[in-house]
DNA sequence: GACCTCTCAGACAAGTTGTCTTACTCTTCA
DNA sequence: TGAAGAGTAAGACAACTTGTCTGAGAGGTC
């Protein structure tokens, strides 16, 4: 099975920002939202970048209709997750609990933060 | 400013690693334990990630000696959170916080985990 | 001074990534 | 009906990254 690398790059990234943005949208319309200041083939790059999410299952395209309308298929979240698990996969040998003690020593949190994830825990506390 | 890329590699992680368990070490011990199978030119691989590893301050070399001698300027801990903040910068427009919420709420904590988080939260709501 | 082990500098192929070109297929409408 | 315009499909391309390797030269040691 050829393994296609399982990450978004940077210019996809660009694209599928704007469908979690406008969704469902064409390759013209995303073109135009990700590429606003003009620039020749802009077009055809956001084509073959939706063909390489297609390829990854990242997003599902409508083929239906004359022209093609496509669909984020991974939200933001999905994408947090899968790159935490990433993280967690080559440093943490599979762990995640390393990551949230990083997270909650690291950097300061505030008193915002610091509620909500109180509320959190609360909250799965309550479910077990 | 000739910006070089700011992460680890694989082939520069497995000797950061071999660098994390037995530091500090020379170029030879560094081949020896992250290429145990033998392999020509392991030698001028390592010597060749470490020189990359020093141009991105993520090991010091002590030259000092008539071999050079390694250690590790970055810890996993650090590396770690570099991941983490690279995340949150592309993300979530640089906050932390939706990488927490996605830890807590995505996978299931072990009760054990659970323990821990509630510790050092309890510990952080002590020091304001 | 021959030998060994270093360091240093750079070459290299393979893969990735963003962009562009070309060929072809449909619609649409005069 | 058939020419024009807009779409899809397929692949070429340069620039960059990454892992590996080569060759030249320096410095000990016996």
């Amino acid at each position: 099975m050829a393994q296609v690398n399982q990450d978004v790059t940077d210019a996809e990234l660009a694209v599928l920002q704007a469908l979690w943005d406008g969704e469902p949208a064409t390759i013209r319309q995303l073109s135009e939202t990700v590429y606003r200041d003009g620039g020749g083939s802009s077009y055809a790059t956001v084509q073959k970048l939706l063909e390489r999410l297609e390829a990854k299952a990242f997003v599902a395209r409508d083929r239906s209709g004359s022209v093609h309308v496509f669909r984020a298929a991974l939200n933001r979240d999905e994408l947090i997750r899968r790159r935490l698990r990433a993280v967690a996969d080559t440093l943490c040998g599979g762990s995640l609990t390393p990551l949230l003690t990083s997270l909650v020593q690291g950097e300061p949190l505030s008193d915002r933060d610091l509620r909500t994830l109180r509320a959190l825990i609360d909250d799965l506390d309550q479910r077990v």
